[in-house]
DNA sequence: CAAAACCTGTATCAAAAATTCCAGAATAAG
DNA sequence: CTTATTCTGGAATTTTTGATACAGGTTTTG
């Protein structure tokens, strides 16, 4: 590696930021120390050497290199600063409103993870509780099979969930989307099952064709959609509708992706009796393998 | 000084507010200790204990005889117990910001939707925009071939995010995790490929050998993770980390779905001349079937 | 393909820090 | 005023921590 790239940039007002400029200049274990700080910054720094090694999984003397590399004279040095640092940031309560000014580097990433929070807002303020409690204890019923679905793309939020919600209890598949594959497994569905189905615009035939022919047996229908409703609407009993536009070309997942979440971590809090008990096994069987 | 005198209050939420409390039971150098560290609460804590000392005009035992009636082990206990009030303190601006001013309708969705706006934020914060920059370019690069994988629940990101650049670009697949499935996909693995990989914490040992025999290879290995870093990242040359603790008993994959999908939409604006007339090919195929 | 440069961890050492001991000073009680 | 108790700091001790030298291994370069 040349000189010019060893140089470490002066002009950033924060060490993290320093850190952020210069990632593409250190070496692999200088990175790894790197992001550890980083992720808990600056609190992972003001533990002693040992311990922030151990947590980036390098050696001690590699993390003195990145100290030093940074331009303290030492370790001690470094915390100093750090603690300088926090105490000015913490004395100035404005200054946390805003605290990283977007720099020129990543405001895509920046303005998209935005644009997300914003739909992630909108899709809560747009919930009805009582809506959400209800599907929370739909799902909660033991008794009943979950059956989870989805298109081209929302079908990774339906495996997703079905990967969660079949360690939390049992009774829990998943059906893909496409015709051939649940044509012969439908004639078991019927008022014990309840189909869980994500569908976001460019609304897929395969899907609502699942959930009318589940709807018609009996099945009870949940729904996780755009805002603008996808036809499963019509023959669902619970929906559950999530802000997806981003600017990008393509929708966001992340609401449905909250609404998962809420619903694993709202339906395992309920069954934790039971859950827990699957949740150590499963833990168990995976150190066997 | 009669017992009683010295017993200290516990039912106090925070160090120093425990220290008012106390003070009229202190010995004058203890007083003079406790004015001291409440008048640059917490950090006059954080120096040495001789820095502490010689700041509030007493010896060091006698600093060490204060930690010590605090009802601490010693100074270093002391130390990461401000250390942790004050990280506490810093990491939950929101709680701040919204108090529990939450009412008993759905004060799980709202607030689990805090906490993953939150992750959202750290997460942003936290990547190095050269980072996220330098894998734009790489999964950019159309001779090259792109693999996604991850874990048990991760797994479906990864499928997620294959779905999409599938669309956008040519020779783009998924690999399961399971060894028996990628085994002899592997000879085909070499200097071309590049491997996006998603693991978070249970990391999960089939994709940590997958990534280590492609690296072997010479394939580039992309890792989404979390902020304690997946062990791939040994062989990863380029790491995204995203925070990942909600109020569940499980992880939130949020942050990792932000960067998948501002990826997406970076990698499609940049290769938007050809991925334009793909996009517009695979919706004239969606309407005839 | 060989040589050089570089990166990284182990073992070791030196320094600094925390802690303990004890004697003297201050204070309170008798 | 004397005595007992408590408080305090200097100095010694022990533990912890940061720093360094060196060798194995990797990557880069020619």
């Amino acid at each position: 590696m040349s000189d010019r790239a060893r140089t470490i940039s002066t002009d950033a007002s924060s060490l993290a930021e320093r850190i952020r400029n210069d990632m593409q200049s250190f070496t692999p274990s200088e990175k790894r120390a790197a992001h550890v700080l980083l992720s808990h910054y600056p609190f992972a720094g003001l533990d002693t050497v040992a311990e922030f090694a151990a947590r980036a999984g390098i050696s001690a003397p590699s993390v003195l290199r990145f100290v030093t590399r940074l331009g303290f004279g030492g370790f001690p040095d470094f915390q100093k600063h750090l603690r300088e640092e926090l105490e000015a940031q913490l004395l100035s309560p404005l200054a946390k409103a805003h605290p990283p000014a977007r720099g020129h580097g990543a405001p895509a990433l920046a303005s998209f993870a935005d644009a997300v929070a914003a739909n992630l807002r909108a899709t809560v303020e747009n919930i009805a509780p009582a809506e959400f409690d209800s599907v929370v204890t739909l799902l909660s019923e033991q008794r009943r099979h979950l059956h989870f679905t989805g298109g081209r793309f929302t079908g990774a939020l339906a495996r997703y969930a079905e990967s969660h919600f079949r360690i939390v209890r049992s009774h829990v598949d998943f059906i893909d989307g496409q015709p051939a594959h649940w044509r012969d497994r439908m004639i078991e569905i019927g008022r014990k099952d309840v189909i869980v189905a994500y569908d976001i615009r460019r609304y897929q035939e395969d899907v609502i064709a699942l959930c009318e022919t589940a709807a018609k047996q009996g099945a009870t229908v949940v729904l996780l959609t755009d805002p603008w409703l996808s036809p499963i609407a019509r023959v669902a009993s619970h929906v559950l509708p999530a802000h997806v536009t981003a600017p990008s070309n393509w929708d966001s997942s992340a609401g449905l992706l909250l609404l998962t979440e809420a619903l694993i971590a709202a339906v395992t809090k309920r069954l934790w009796n039971s859950a827990k008990p699957r949740m150590e096994a499963v833990e168990r069987l995976r150190g066997k393998l």
